[in-house]
DNA sequence: CGGTCTCTTGACGGAGTTCAAAGCTAGTGG
DNA sequence: CCACTAGCTTTGAACTCCGTCAAGAGACCG
């Protein structure tokens, strides 16, 4: 479990073991059943976290009940309402399990104080917040201008692996169309292979 | 037209005079006339930019010719490729004048240096590329979830100002709808008041 | 003063959404 | 481990709304 993520830190960063440990050592673990909530809107996102296993989304919901899906954090990866964690004010985010997912949390106290102590650790966070950036200002482009085969394209393109796990609804609630036109985008594509 | 640039750092920061200064005797001047480009697509984003005075807008362009805009920079505020400014590798965006503007412009060099030197210029630096990606984050909620009334509603909501800076037809390809439907929306918001 | 760009409007066509129903799958609980 | 059920996928029909095309009037700039 923790050495799932240990071994991540090794193959992402040339951080010492001692590092490595010290960051673990603050982690808490923490396991989500399917469709289990980590945070709602409207409560503030008091931690980091790091997908161990498992398949979480950060979406957004409308008052009919629809579900806008920001982003999908697989295995290895981090997640987190930044606006809210970075000024601990309420989040206009969900974020749940798709899957059975084991997480690590730490607190903003804790991880803050890693980030000091540890210079490398920061220039590694802040490398992971600007590739998140640079994907979401993309992601925008392609939500103003593309059409629904041009995004089920994309969608597939960048997110291979996820295809298989995601039930339909949640590409469409991804791509922000409805379920009918992906089926219709996906019969097409099967009629062209 | 320099002093405008050091007000707003007086106003924004706690930066000391000599700091200051010492920011502004690095900036290269630069004038663009309206529609005069600041950089294509393909070309890789080598300054930071402020704005002092006019306004640009930062665009992708279909192979259509649609623009679809991203972001607006009246006066008093920064805008860039983030991505391929810190990478410095071929933008896929585009950046104009909408406006005649007034420039600032920092190498990355000399910019770097000038945030190694100075801590302070780093933090409130990071402050600003934060909130740029929280908006953005906020924004493509919007596009995948909203309305095109909603949209434009929105856009009234958020930017005042620039509303009759702008020509519709921008309005329209920053919201991702089409001019006609943006002019049945404000149609329809006359009819309501 | 001419020309380009902008705004507005109309008609039309079509792509996407909504609503509904049916079969199937997979996760749950017993 | 099996049966059941809730949720997922697929499809159809009808409709709505948005985009495209086109034309004309007006505003602004050179």
């Amino acid at each position: 479990m923790i050495t799932a993520f240990e071994n991540y830190l090794r193959q992402e960063t040339s951080l010492s073991d001692a590092d490595i440990h010290q960051i673990s050592s603050l982690a808490i673990r923490r396991k989500l059943r399917r469709n289990e909530f980590l945070f709602r809107e409207g409560e503030v996102c008091r931690h980091k976290v790091f997908v161990i296993s498992g398949l979480l989304r950060i979406f957004g919901m409308t008052p009919d009940g629809g579900e806008h899906i920001l982003q999908f954090s697989p295995e290895t990866t981090w997640t987190i309402d930044a606006e809210s964690y970075d000024r601990q004010t309420p989040s206009i985010y969900n974020i749940d399990a798709v899957e059975p997912s084991e997480l690590l949390l730490w607190t903003k106290a804790d991880f803050d104080s890693l980030l000091t102590r540890i210079p490398q650790l920061k220039k590694f966070a802040e490398q992971l917040i600007s590739g998140n950036t640079y994907s979401g200002r993309r992601r925008l482009l392609t939500a103003l201008s593309a059409t629904p085969e041009q995004k089920y394209e994309d969608f597939v393109q960048t997110f291979p692996r996820l295809l298989s796990r995601l039930p339909l609804r949640m590409i469409a609630g991804y791509l922000g169309i409805s379920l009918k036109t992906l089926n219709r985008v996906r019969q097409a594509q099967l009629l062209r292979s």
